[in-house]
DNA sequence: GGCTTAAGGTATGACAGAGAACCATTGCTT
DNA sequence: AAGCAATGGTTCTCTGTCATACCTTAAGCC
């Protein structure tokens, strides 16, 4: 370190404390709706989180496989090395299990009662915004029944009345899973990328807030009748009813979690 | 890497391509809403872009000091060293200038008419899903004032008129970056933290479009009333009311960037 | 005028993560 | 039975990034 030859630093070395650059969360100031983190979380995390959505989503059902590690690694651009830490974890876990060999894969496992001791659970929900997330999710989805409304193809017709029927013969496990799907068919029908993958992302922590309250049988068969009227707006090309119908199902959803979670 | 004396490499080195991992873009598949890239960009690009957000959206006027690197830095959670690469690029673009010494700091430079050989805009433009983006803001927009309006603190109230008002007070030079704020309040008033941040990257895209169509005093004053009647709908707890004035304004913005850029 | 303070500017060691290449296992095909 | 192909499992190296410390500059304060 011989760049300047500064032999008297008599100040008392008090000065050890100019710690930049890291430390922990800093002030919160006005410009936070913009300035959030480049990098959520270490990336190790963000990647699990994502995992875990297409589980929690049923986008990729107990029994099934899910895509390679090769694959998967590209899809979410980390190296095949952290995404298997990744899945290790799930592993741990009991979620998924792995098998090699050709037509081998990483293969979801039915879900366990009690994932991790319960505690674990109640942490989670604690850190979750429970309003943001039900205000948010009720903003995309209405957002996205009117768009469907509006520009509806042929084909989307088709996907939007199959996942509508696939509700109707759910059996009760597997309830959650198909109106996930519908919802989930909604949003991407809205022809916006980015709702369908916010939406994607908000429907998840919604599932893991559902998880934690009793499925209503009662409840459950009212959402079936919303279901049916949102999607017949949607395909009578109604916007403003389309909408309006999904606000009072998403609403029907956020009184029964507020109800429960207050 | 003495685990396994394989001496016998006798397979003719024509394996070369084992290439895993890396590769470009992976075929897409049902599974994308979800798998999208734990880290967008390479970090770099990342923080530029929110740094370009904060000066698209306004949230620093010209004239004007940029948190300092050490606060950035931490609100980025980036290192202070790659912050600095990306003022740098900056600093290149003359977009702001670097003053040392106490009360020095970062400022933000007057925007300069061309900002690098207009092909660079272009090409950005050609990058953006425009109809996304344009169907994305009008579901934030509308559902924000959806929300505001059925939920609308004294304080909330202060707010929105303040912002209003301000929008009025604009020069035509200052109006977009007026117009910007107001709809921001109206973000962030919404009571989703989600909500406000992806309106934030929604706006700032939509800023960077806008630049490229003129801007029409007829369409500005229009533009006008609609702010007033959206916000007097607000303040008039009719949600309703309030998302339908939104659509309709956001309507007007998504005609006009329509034809330009048709 | 000299000290203090807050900002930008610079250098460096440590480490996480990517990338690439391997190995090992399995089931289908020939 | 042999070979092939697709998958999970492992190990290596190298680059990018971070954290930390320090220097330099300039404005205000005593």
């Amino acid at each position: 370190m011989a760049t300047s030859g500064r032999a008297d630093d008599t100040r008392p070395a008090a000065r050890a404390g100019d710690r930049e650059g890291a430390a922990g969360d800093p002030a919160p100031g006005p410009l936070d709706s913009v300035l959030r983190p480049v990098r959520a979380g270490n990336g190790f995390e963000e990647a699990l989180e994502q995992i875990l959505q297409l589980l929690r989503l049923g986008l990729v059902p107990p029994g099934e496989r899910l895509p390679s590690e090769r694959e998967l690694s590209q899809h979410l651009r980390i190296s095949r090395v952290m995404l298997r830490e990744v899945l290790k974890v799930l592993q741990d876990q009991d979620m998924v299990e792995s098998r090699r060999g050709r037509y081998g894969g990483t293969f979801v496992l039915p879900r366990t009662a009690a994932p991790d001791g319960s505690g674990e659970l109640r942490r989670r929900i604690a850190a979750v915004d429970v309003e943001d997330t039900l205000r948010f999710r009720e903003v995309l989805e209405a957002g996205a029944a009117g768009l469907c409304a509006e520009g509806l193809t042929a084909e989307a017709e088709d996907r939007l009345r199959g996942a509508l029927d696939a509700t109707r013969g759910a059996r009760l496990e597997d309830y959650r899973r198909q109106d996930t799907l519908l919802h989930l068919t909604l949003a991407e029908l809205s022809g916006s990328r980015t709702l369908a993958a916010q939406y994607a992302g908000v429907r998840a922590t919604l599932n893991e807030l559902l998880d934690c309250i009793p499925l209503l049988v009662r409840n459950l068969e009212h959402s079936q009748q919303q279901h049916a009227a949102v999607v017949e707006a949607v395909l009578d090309r109604a916007p403003d009813a389309a909408r309006e119908m999904m606000r009072e199902h998403c609403g029907g959803t956020a009184a029964l979690l507020r109800g429960f979670l207050a």
